[in-house]
DNA sequence: AAATTTGTCTATTTACATTTC
DNA sequence: GGAAATGTAAATAGACAAATT
């Protein structure tokens, strides 16, 4: 029964519910978190009371609590640890699509990533001649699901570019990195699965799996990437069914995996029974490529190249290549979300690739963001960026007294649009304070010149 | 306790579950229902044991019981009535994707329906003109997520045919039909969440509801469409929270709906606050349009509108409308599993719609359907074959001793595919025999002749 | 190092609405 | 037309394991 003394004993948080009984209990509170949550009552990784504690206040079981929690958890808007605590998600305020820039117009934009988008001559010059065979208006038909035999040879070929070895059979032509991740989370995985992952990654998944209700858990790093140790215990505690991986190029922190550290996350896969995906969206832009993790494990990895950042961003395709055993249901899945991928743009990208033309467009880019990377050293030599003279993007370790989302604020402020850390946390992960720099994105070097100094002006105030 | 009485008194399915202890209760039984199912021990629309009876043989609580077959439901295996039983789904087999034609080349195909595709010769065309101008690398950048603007006022155009009037900003461009749901069901509905549709419906929505664990719930029909108060049963009983319905020219079953039905529904969407998705895929088809449902309620319902019936099927772009109160939800609904529709198929749309094109297109596959329907009434004008001289499909209602997966079956050994009712069944919802033949789908006027001749012969055999 | 805190999972109890007979 | 059969939903209880103190 609720006694008066708890009014003197304030709680981090307290759920309004009318207890009306047309409304569930369980619902009531989930809906009351959910609301303060928006309301910014309580804010991104405060910590909530102990289920224990509120069914004590509302006089209710602990279950109905915790089947609150669940449902909030569901939608990412909070997480549990056993023994610390609830906690509110990091993101959930700033979880909005990235490529949304209205209201930016007059922002220098550091923020959203965009590849080079110079090199679309190239494509276009290929669509016209295309459009000069006669054979277009076959392409203009339904074909097999997963691909035309033509295109997924083309998709080989440019596989076997970043290591990986696969029989045409066995790829899937799908309509880009985002548009896979949902096919392969909606066809491999339940509402209530687990999927491991860094603590800051590629936000796409994170909105693909709130979506969905599956669940990311984060895995701290170690400085550079993944803390195996700790993936080994989370895959212990946690009934983690997948892990989403990007050994090239991290988005958003550009660090690449070493040998031994792909061999160990294959390890752990193959250890307990993971579905693996492997991000290959950056690979082009690695001088030294090491193999890729689905090279080692095969049967379990399923390995994504989109060509929307090393091609155009025009060209909504990717290739996967499918572990024999989820085939059937990855094919499913991109017929039940695509029925198939834009055949025009598998037909121009499978020109590319088989004309060379593609290698020329990857080389081009680089040579584009050697230039652009240039410029950041100039100006932010003094600070820790992370990347390298290729990268599309660059992460900045900003110094202590900042956190990510104060300094996103600043720099909008000022006229640049970036992103900071906030963005890209799993969950109530704690890191460090960061922003990533989307420096391909500004349309001329001049404007990030611009962009980077008013940064460097914002960090040296 | 188990008492060996049971033994003599047999029940229509029992589970095999070892209690082992490592796997929960209520998986072990689930999977041994899942395992039974997959392996033909029990049969599609056969009734399984009550909750309370399998509670009792197996000596576990009854909730365990349910929620073994809830886990079942949500994959779309079985379906339980209050009062009436548990029945295994109809379709739980021949759940494949309809565009899966491999190992079929010998057949003529009525099965999978593609629309005409002697008009891609006019997208062609345009494609050639459209390359000629120089804005076409601007197209292949990113643009807003939602579409560009000059492709969504051609969007508004393009819906205006069919008797909606919606501002540009309210449009979304997404990447087909199939998408549209894909998206309208991931961002808008959660896992759990029930949609009433027709109990004979297009197959798509089965599919990707059942891979995000929706349900769908199949109301009746009274020989013509939905069966309002049966409807309005279900929505009073069942919590529905959405219905997808087909106005125009219903898949599979080729019937419309009038202006008193169309409002009816409209009542019952207004009355319990439901999500309407209404597919006007086919709407093209009908010679006299009746106002969408859309029309009447623009706030609670989405219109969809694909092209890739109507226009082109690799043109993988549909339009829709949105109510303010989703936008953003779809929108991050479309960014999550798109980023964006591929722009290419968008711009060429565009064109075809402000040239006019597109209609001229229409009407020649019009009229292409109508020398196909001909055909039809030549040679089934002895049966009941429901349809009109436009119809893409028409819907074969057969003689009682047949179901339509025997006349599938026989079909197919004489070398015609055609689609059996149970296709398209939701749930354990009974139908009466049919088959849906694609008249459109043969190559040739002359493959589609010797089909239906091969179907004629089967019927008076 | 042991006791406590804490979230999570499974199973149980209770209530209820509909269908069937 | 009322009792029995039947599925569904919510709330409760108990056990467990990790994290904290």
């Amino acid at each position: 029964m609720p006694v008066n003394s708890f009014e003197y004993y304030p709680m981090t948080w307290k759920p309004h519910i009318s207890k009306s009984g047309i409304v569930p209990l369980y619902a009531e509170i989930a809906q009351s978190l959910e609301h303060d949550i928006r309301d910014g009552v309580i804010r991104p990784n405060d910590k909530l009371p102990p289920q224990r504690e509120l069914a004590d206040y509302l006089d209710v079981n602990l279950s109905t609590v915790a089947r609150a929690f669940k449902l909030c958890t569901s939608k990412g808007l909070i997480s549990g640890e056993t023994g610390r605590g609830t906690f509110i998600a990091s993101d959930v305020i700033s979880n909005l699509p990235m490529l949304n820039e209205s209201g930016l117009e007059h922002c220098i934009n550091l923020g959203a990533s965009h590849p080079p988008y110079k090199q679309n001559k190239y494509v276009a010059l290929m669509l016209k001649q295309l459009t000069k065979k006669a054979s277009i208006d076959s392409i203009l038909e339904y074909s097999e699901v997963s691909g035309r035999l033509l295109h997924k040879r083309s998709g080989k070929k440019w596989l076997s570019e970043f290591g990986l070895n696969v029989s045409a059979r066995n790829i899937l032509i799908t309509s880009g990195l985002q548009n896979s991740l949902a096919i392969i989370l909606a066809s491999l995985f339940q509402y209530g699965d687990k999927i491991a992952t860094n603590a800051v990654i590629y936000p796409g998944i994170k909105n693909i799996a709130g979506n969905l209700g599956i669940q990311l858990i984060p895995v701290p790093y170690t400085g550079r990437t993944m803390d195996v140790k700790s993936l080994l215990q989370i895959c212990k505690n946690d009934n983690i069914k997948g892990i989403y991986v990007i050994p090239d190029h991290h988005n958003p922190t550009t660090i690449s995996m070493d040998v031994e550290e792909r061999s160990a996350i294959a390890d752990v896969v193959k250890k307990y029974n993971l579905i693996c995906m492997e991000d290959g969206t950056y690979s082009f832009l690695s001088e030294q490529r090491n193999p890729p993790i689905t090279s080692i494990i095969p049967e379990q990895s399923i390995y994504i190249s989109t060509v929307s950042n090393s091609l155009s961003a025009g060209l909504r395709i990717a290739f996967l290549s499918m572990p024999p055993d989820y085939s059937e249901e990855l094919i499913n899945g991109n017929s039940n979300i695509n029925v198939m991928a834009p055949p025009l743009e598998a037909e121009i990208v499978s020109q590319l690739i088989d004309s060379g033309i593609a290698y020329k467009i990857v080389e081009e880019k680089k040579q584009e963001l050697n230039a652009r990377n240039k410029i950041v050293e100039k100006y932010l030599s003094n600070y820790n960026v992370l990347g390298d003279s290729h990268s599309q993007f660059r992460w900045l370790l900003l110094p202590e007294k900042w956190t990510g989302k104060k300094f996103e604020q600043t720099a909008k402020v000022h006229g640049v649009q970036v992103f900071g850390c906030e963005r890209f946390i799993v969950g109530s992960a704690v890191v460090k304070p960061a922003a990533r720099l989307a420096i391909s994105s500004p349309k001329s070097l001049e404007l990030l010149e611009r962009g980077l100094g008013t940064l460097k002006e914002i960090l040296t105030e």
